[in-house]
DNA sequence: GTTGACTCCGTACCCATATACGGAGTTTAA
DNA sequence: TTAAACTCCGTATATGGGTACGGAGTCAAC
């Protein structure tokens, strides 16, 4: 049983950060005493590791809340999973080309002798 | 010599978006006669042509302009190169990284018999 | 019992990279 | 000559994922 500054700082993210979450739907709502401050206990704290897990994974705050509602249907979970993979190797794909073509210039560079007549920047032109 | 319609025509690009870079800076000011009509000439095209090859190459707008105003120094492009080169090295580890996580979670999946309970959600929690 | 820390709320702001809108003035083509 | 198309400008909106602010109420420690 823990207000939002605890919480916050037991995790290690903003008090902001987990009301902006609350507004999102992401998290259920805790529940609130007279007060009208959030009491949150460990199914809290579980359920925000796990969208910070998410988030580290790479999942969007759309997509974990998707992760969530799916209360534990694998076949869902996996066809996420999959989906993102291969968004993932996508992404890598498109950056293994970029890194080809940067480290192409950049050796070009290195061949030059004229120091103020750069190839990248010709070959952009 | 064309107005903005006519080159972002040309260049398949947005009227808004060339008027976004001249406000930040990253393009010339054309000249402007009487009616106040930006008039652009091959110079402009081709500084707009340089800056979508860069931007495709994953240069952001700050970078691009850092870029053009180095005016051909080679050493100084160069090392801008080698520096995003090892930025997106990481980015490309780092995606190798998710993705060997992520295939391991989807392939638990396919193992796993009961479909009510999916090892990716119980890895989360 | 007071002071400082905490929480509440709504709202505004941040980043980058644009895109959209609206009203006024200008040019062009039929 | 007039209507359509174009351009001007400033401002607002969009995305995603937060962060910051300010005033008011509440709690805890000394």
């Amino acid at each position: 049983m823990k207000t939002i500054g605890k919480l916050a700082k037991e995790l290690d993210i903003n008090v902001e950060t987990v009301r902006f979450y609350e507004r999102k739907g992401i998290i259920v709502q805790p529940p609130r005493p007279d007060n009208g401050y959030r009491i949150y206990d460990k199914t809290h704290i579980n359920q925000l590791k796990f969208i910070l897990k998410a988030k580290a994974l790479g999942f969007t705050l759309d997509e974990i809340a998707s992760l969530m509602s799916m209360s534990g249907n694998c076949a869902d979970v996996e066809s996420m999973g999959l989906h993102k993979l291969e968004l993932i190797r996508e992404k890598i794909a498109d950056l293994q080309r970029l890194e080809q073509v940067i480290q192409d210039m950049t050796n070009s560079c290195k061949a030059n002798q004229d120091p103020n007549s750069c190839p990248i920047i010709n070959s952009l032109n």
